[in-house]
DNA sequence: CTTGACCTTCTAGTTGCTGGAAGGTTTACC
DNA sequence: GGTAAACCTTCCAGCAACTAGAAGGTCAAG
């Protein structure tokens, strides 16, 4: 099949498995005698397996770890589950990071009366807040 | 002042201030016969004020917009509080998302036994999930 | 007078794509 | 047979927001 029609199915845009072909992700997909790249089932599964993994916020290097023991039949199933323990740390850390910022923000835009005043709390505190 | 001492004082790295000037989001800083940037306290204020800034997560773009607020003596704050609680929900959604995977993962994690079998229910998902 | 810590500009790399240009191919329709 | 739309190809540029490094000028201390 067209690239067109195995990135519907795998649902991702045709410049995306370009993309991944060409920094070594995916294998280069064979060829059509008119260059037109040929897609099996097998490649689109491959491709869909990376939607799912970048979906869920593994790094293109993680990716290609996971493809590797994706492709490994002798793997251990705990280097498959450290990859996505870490991945959970570092949500957990983004989140973290994310909540202090949005207790902030919502400090600051409460005491902000928000009207045609030009005195505004949010930023008298940008331009002096003492400690972050 | 030089560059570095502003960069201490204002907690950014030097290449960061250069690069904003760069860019426009500062002034081109005064210079010293040497060649040198020379900067005023009034300067590593506005440089503080977009540390502070960015590090709640405002773009580079809010930032030129609160700085024009900032310079808006006749600002009305409800243009500044618009601009912190589109950030706030733009917060709130990473966060969602966030947690979206996170509870996947942890959900494939845990019914992954994790040793030395092949068998991972995590990369199993990864292959053949229907649904994201 | 030399060493080391500054400073300058410039280019290029990071991550993960995305957009567009310029051109070849195929398909459908008249 | 012609032609227009809808494919496909490659390559180059750009996004955000820096960061690293190279090549070179300057300055303060001993």
């Amino acid at each position: 099949m067209n690239i067109s029609e195995a990135a519907e199915q795998a649902g991702l845009p045709t410049k995306t498995i370009r993309y991944y072909e060409d920094i070594g992700l995916v294998a280069p997909a064979r060829r059509r005698d008119n260059g037109y790249r040929d897609y099996a089932e097998r490649d689109v599964h491959m491709l869909r397996f990376l939607s799912r993994a970048r979906g869920l916020g593994f790094s293109v290097a993680d990716c290609r770890a996971l493809i590797a023991l994706y492709a490994d039949t002798g793997r251990k199933s705990a280097d498959v589950k450290e990859i996505a323990l870490n991945r959970v740390e570092e949500i957990d850390s983004k989140i973290a990071e994310l909540r202090a910022m949005r207790a902030t923000l919502v400090e600051l835009a409460e005491t902000c009366h928000g009207d045609d005043r030009p005195d505004c709390p949010i930023i008298e505190d940008l331009a002096n807040r003492s400690t972050v």
